[in-house]
DNA sequence: ACGGAAATGAAAACCATTTTCATTTGTGCT
DNA sequence: AGCACAAATGAAAATGGTTTTCATTTCCGT
């Protein structure tokens, strides 16, 4: 049952970070690679349940995936140009932890993104 | 070219909080208020560009709504049964706050969320 | 009343994602 | 090697939330 296609498991590697499915899939076409949309999804399933992918959504709807242990940050941005800047989040951190044990949950992730206008907007 | 329709926000107000567009569109109709699918999103888009209403995601991926200044807190969310806790979020605004100032942000908000597994599951 | 702008909603279009299903590939067995 | 059966694959269709189109209706100001 171990549909976690290497392939797209190293194209999610290399694309540096967050991807959605369709970017997977389009970029593994332009590098020559053969393969479906339907692989991708399905593949992507798959690492997400073997917990070797986070999922996470992007304001569009989009589902973005990113490799777990990955160097974990958080986004701050800008909701006239869309720029983004990466952020250390240690305080979240230990936040998410403290609220989780407080209630007796188990296996926790977290999402906290900060969006704003910049300096330039 | 306010299209922000009195009728779609108060049931907005009458949801208790968190609402999909769809939630809103069944609500009123079980009410027995004539009105359109269409009308329903173009007015709750309306209220997220008057800042009336915040916009976020559920899991799934669908947009839910929610009046802005309404309490702010954040969500502890269970992975297995789907059970959801409100709690403070005292350090993140802080740490918003701060990272914010830190890159010249103004006018910022911010989503967080907590997911796992709860004491049951 | 009259005319034009804004609002409305049914139906169609969109688009990410999932499902179906027929085909191909892989694996173990004799 | 040959066979049988399970798993993987992907094209096409289905799904479902959201947006767009467009013809019709409602509102207002004159």
């Amino acid at each position: 049952m171990s549909r976690s296609n290497p392939r797209v498991l190293s194209t999610l590697e290399r694309a540096g970070g967050f991807a959605s499915a369709q970017e997977i899939y389009r970029l593994m076409q332009r590098e020559g690679e053969s393969i479906g949309l339907t692989t991708v999804y399905r593949a992507l399933q798959s690492l997400v349940n073997d917990k070797i992918v986070d999922v996470l959504r992007r304001d569009d709807g989009e589902a973005i995936y990113r490799l777990c242990g990955e160097a974990h940050h958080h986004h701050l941005v800008c909701k006239g140009c869309g720029d983004t800047v990466e952020i250390e989040g240690g305080a979240i951190e230990k936040w998410a932890k403290a609220m989780a044990e407080e209630h007796g949950f188990r296996e926790v992730g977290h999402t906290a993104e900060i969006f704003g206008l910049c300096a330039k907007c």
